[in-house]
DNA sequence: TAGTATGTTGATTTAAAAGTCAACACTATA
DNA sequence: TATAGTGTTGACTTTTAAATCAACATACTA
């Protein structure tokens, strides 16, 4: 039941990497990867979570998330924007139509970046 | 520059109780408190701040953003409703219009619950 | 003025999270 | 068959967050 474990394991299956290899470029020890892999120890804190998923090429936010761990940069925006926690309590009450139109509410904010 | 230091000291002396009595209430050394509200120390675990917000009967969410923690209910709703990350990830960049059109979905479930 | 209530400070402790170290076992291969 | 590469396990350690303990200072009040 360890989904950061098994997600670990995967990709650094994928990448053809030994657990040594791996925490050697993670900075951790590498008896620490084989126990994250099997689910006998939680997952590594967020900052060598950002790492492997650098290394894998992967999107840190969902690392962190199959880690449980709430990415700390949230933090700031659930505390700082006052509706955040607002619409965080609403979240789940959601219906898929009231998704579509927030989700058409992000993309609308993703032009303004180009 | 202690928020929830201030805030604590202001809800405890607007309730007339000493350090010592609201110790006791919440479960924890009064000397502490003395020092959360001085800023001397950080603000205490989030099982100790419902408390407190219990107590003096605010918000417990405005007591946690307060004293920069996210409440760990929060983590279910980020890690479990996928497009919750992206919209955080977004949340900063929205307009007024945007919240406004955010907040009128809010009201809309808010509406289904009574 | 002795007692009671209040808040402050510095040193220390406890509990939880995040990790290391040492030793072993299996496999492949030179 | 030695040795290099890999993963596993159990006991221990380090780090950080969350607090306590002991001692004192000030004000109030019986």
């Amino acid at each position: 039941m360890s989904e950061f474990g098994e997600l670990l394991k995967e990709l650094r299956k994928e990448h053809r990497i030994s657990q040594r290899k791996l925490a050697d470029m993670v900075g951790i020890d590498f008896t620490y990867i084989s126990k994250i892999e099997s689910g006998t120890m939680v997952p590594p804190a967020e900052d060598k979570i950002i790492k492997i998923a650098e290394i894998f090429n992967v999107d840190s936010d969902k690392l962190l998330i199959a880690a449980n761990k709430i990415p700390a940069d949230f933090q700031k925006v659930i505390t700082e924007i006052e509706d955040v926690p607002v619409f965080l309590r609403s979240a789940s009450k959601f219906s898929q139509t009231q998704w579509k139109e927030i989700k058409r509410i992000i993309d609308e904010t993703k032009d303004n970046e180009e």
